[in-house]
DNA sequence: CTGAAAGCGCTTACAG
DNA sequence: CTGAAAGCGCTTACAG
């Protein structure tokens, strides 16, 4: 292994004047800098990243903690860590990928062996377990996700309140009279999946304001549950011409229940859901959807943890929390409701 | 930050002496033992890992290289991630996961600086850029999918060959006599994407073995295009009886490819796919398939890996080419073929 | 069974 | 503008 004393004997220089002139955090001759910048090259010297950090309490590294569960879309995942892994690489970190089920140890230990430099936490819950550890922690924190209590952490989420205002309102405004909001699974929300119930909450209110009539129902969030749940409510729900769809995976089936039950788009019903775009194409959904920005939120968490880490933010300075409003894409999928109930 | 320093104090013995109680590398007496895991505990110790990792030359840290390209079908790559950041947290390694266009630098950042012990490669190419950095490099390094040249590495892949021929012989065995294979886009293909050609070949190789016609074609890897191209392929070859699908974005557009135009399977056509059981249940795909088996091939990978960071693979010890005998996983989407051609 | 010391490869005040 | 030295927090031969 090349060293830097490898490269200072063969520029002809002490090690500490070659690392100021790789650094550059003190004035170098030019000369000097040449000679020294020539011995890399030809040695092949990368610095060791485990002695920097020793020597710079810094690592460069940014820990990511995201759970897969049963009970939530993967494929809905994935793009919050391209997100995160994305920026970071731009802001010159990288990513330490914990998909370990048991999120506070794995926490610890990431945090306490300062094998990272500052944490974002995914799938954030209404009184996540991970917060007190991170809490307790060394380096700043960024949430995508909004728990309870945001105290000493930066948060970013979407406006679940304004996107169920949205999504009735849109209905709404276009005449419809019957809707009915199918969420994620009961489960999510048990386990603290708080957006589930801010939505769902904040649709309910909204219809009531606007005087029309607003049914709720949870859906399982794997296939083929999913589907047969969502025909059945449908079935259940004749009245029904507005659908809200705030559960990927119910989303992920419905065109192959439309199908099933010969329903047409927006002919038949109304559609509005709440994925990404990219989502969109990968399940081919023709559907209108509140946007849910995967890459965008997890861009800006990691954007404000590096600034906490670099010390642009100082350390008393108030923590963020932002959100994202929501933006209706529209695909379509909704029109005024053929009949009035 | 507490050190080792402060857990000998506390303990008063030497620092090496409580180094060696943590490790148990050499012989304690139990009472000196006990002493130092209380300090570490009242103290709440963790070493760190940067000093650790310049002392012992390890990191405990695997890195891992993903690409996530436009023409790939992004939900497919995610499992192979799973399976090898699930496996390695087992063996007590984390991942240092990278997903940066630019495979090569990455690879060099990650080997040179010594960030991590080891690194698994996905999305190998026939002529893998990165495979000469990966030489290069110090650490070893183990592949999921199979480039043209092994040496230097261990890899891991499903047995496409056998694939191919596999799918040909359940639909021959069945009475199907005119077939059509369905590939990922030519693109992945012409990017090194050998697997596509593999199976491809051997599937039309064992067509005529058993003299029966199999015709070929390729289709793009995203929604909806996808989903038009096979529409459009199901007409052009209106005799064909048994559908070979080898590109997920293919599965996943098939259910409504197939409503649309009227078809059920199996009774008009069979139809069989190579994907992932959990892909399977993503997508509500009720059609049989050979399972791609990514947890399991990552899982593989990372063990392999490890067993020769951790010495237990002696440096010349020849390296591993395993090939994962694909399994049909039978969902009762094919049959005797209705009409003969 | 235990301790004093060297060393891993960097960075950065301190001195000139 | 440059060098000698200390220090980051560990581990591990060396000595007893």
């Amino acid at each position: 292994m090349v060293t830097i004393g490898d490269v200072a004997r063969e520029a002809g220089v002490s090690r500490s004047t070659a690392s100021y002139a790789l650094s550059g955090k003190r004035s170098i001759s030019e000369e000097v800098r040449h000679r020294v910048e020539e011995a890399v090259r030809t040695l092949g010297y990368s610095p060791n990243a485990g002695a920097r950090a020793l020597a710079t309490a810094r690592t460069r590294t940014i820990g990511l903690l995201a759970q897969f569960y049963d009970d939530e879309f993967a494929p809905a995942m994935m793009q919050y860590i391209q997100g995160v892994s994305n920026v970071a690489r731009d802001l010159g970190y990288d990513i330490l990928l914990v998909t370990e089920s048991d999120g506070r140890s794995a926490l610890r230990r990431l945090t306490s062996t300062r094998m990272v430099d500052g944490i974002v936490l995914l799938n954030v819950a209404e009184h996540d377990e991970r917060l007190p550890v991170l809490r307790a922690a060394a380096q700043p924190g960024a949430l995508v996700g909004r728990p309870a209590d945001c105290a000493g952490v930066d948060v970013f989420d979407l406006d679940f309140e304004e996107a169920g205002r949205q999504m009735v309102d849109h209905l709404y405004d276009l005449g419809h009279r019957q809707l009915l909001l199918v969420s994620q699974p009961e489960h999510v929300v048990e386990r603290g999946g708080a957006y589930v119930w801010r939505l769902q909450n904040a649709a309910v209110e909204q219809a009531r304001v606007r005087g029309i009539r607003l049914d709720t129902a949870f859906a399982p969030a794997r296939q083929p549950e999913v589907g047969r749940a969502v025909g059945e409510l449908l079935q259940a729900h004749p009245g029904v011409t507005g659908l809200l769809v705030n559960n990927e995976a119910a989303a992920a089936a419905l065109p192959t229940v439309m199908h099933e039950r010969g329903l047409t788009v927006p002919r038949d019903l109304s559609v509005i859901g709440r994925y990404s775009d990219e989502f969109a194409r990968t399940f081919s959904l023709p559907y209108s959807a509140i946007e849910s920005a995967p890459d965008r939120l997890g861009g800006m968490a990691v954007r404000a943890l590096v600034r906490r880490i670099e010390g642009q933010t100082g350390h008393d300075d108030p923590h963020i929390v932002h959100y994202v409003s929501p933006e209706l894409v529209d695909r379509g999928s909704t029109a005024a409701p053929r009949r009035r109930t």
